[in-house]
DNA sequence: CGGCTTTGACCCGCGC
DNA sequence: GCGCGGGTCAAAGCCG
């Protein structure tokens, strides 16, 4: 219960035009190309210069593709309760989030256009597959992904004017690490808690309102995640070498600096998010 | 009964 | 051009 701590890893959803870089070569396929070390070869953390993670969003995905290479930091939220797994950092998982469709409009029939939107993804560790963020999805598929194990499941925000979907996945070589993929940008606010936790209090508007408004934001970043890690990416300075503060190490109760975090029994445990493209 | 999950099929893009 | 792999749809089943 002390070991909570989670690293935030953003990287790139190499989107590009590199699409499907599927099996690279073979072997690296979609998620987790065991390579095992290519991690931070695409994962990029966090930069220092923007003060928070929404503004660190903001400005890579408004201007620059991305702030900067990857660092080590890491981050922790107070996950208290103990909900379920101990948190570690991540090191050789990689996660690519490849990106697919550019304007295929597949489908039978449904003349969905597809544009790229914008991504989000991050590793939890988790017993779960589907963490609960105060949305509610619907699962609309699962696939088995080469090399790896576990399938991959699609999931949809059930509210009617939304359209973001997410990916869920599990890590093929540690199992206990999801990854979860966020596409899209919710246009409407966490609904009333439907599980009944963290919803309510850790997706305040207030919370989400900055760069990230719900109604029409820029961005589709998944707010919930954003609350935590706006503050968390304390980023001091000695980054790297410290996991930013360990709310439960670092003295102050977890709850004061996340804010309103009541019980929230899925976020908790991300590890490392990923960046949007 | 309504909503969600499951699962097989279909479609599409990319690599070879 | 073909095959592979990934993403989505939609019908059926399950559960609350």
């Amino acid at each position: 219960m002390s070991d909570e701590f989670k690293e935030f890893y953003y990287h790139p959803q190499f989107d590009h035009d590199d699409h499907h870089r599927r099996s690279n070569s073979g072997g690296g396929a979609a998620a987790f190309p065991n390579s095992g070390n290519t991690l931070h070869n695409n994962m990029q953390m966090f930069d220092p210069s923007y003060l928070s993670f929404s503004e660190f969003l903001t400005g890579p995905t408004a201007q620059n593709p991305f702030p900067g290479p990857f660092d080590s930091s890491s981050v922790s939220s107070g996950s208290n309760e103990g909900k379920k797994e101990a948190k570690e950092t991540l090191e050789n998982e990689e996660y690519h989030e490849s990106y697919k469709k550019d304007d295929k409009s597949k489908k039978k029939g449904a003349d969905k256009k597809k544009q790229r939107q914008q991504q989000f993804a991050f590793m939890t560790k988790s017993e779960v597959d589907h963490l609960e963020d105060g949305y509610k999805w619907r699962k609309y598929g699962q696939k088995a992904v080469k090399n790896n194990a576990y399938p991959r499941s699609y999931y949809k925000c059930t509210t009617q004017q939304c359209s973001v979907k997410k990916r869920v996945e599990r890590s093929f070589e540690n199992p206990s690490i999801v990854v979860t993929t966020y596409e899209g940008q919710h246009n409407h606010h966490v609904p009333e808690a439907p599980r009944g936790r963290l919803a309510a209090g850790m997706f305040a508007p207030s919370m989400i309102s900055s760069p990230f408004g719900p109604s029409e934001g820029p961005n589709s970043f998944p707010q919930e995640l954003l609350g935590q890690m706006t503050h968390p990416y304390s980023y001091g300075g000695d980054e790297g070498t410290s996991n930013v503060t360990d709310p439960q190490t670092n003295g102050s109760s977890p709850r004061q600096q996340y804010n309103q975090f009541p019980d929230y029994g899925l976020l908790q445990d991300i590890t490392s998010p990923a960046f949007p493209r």
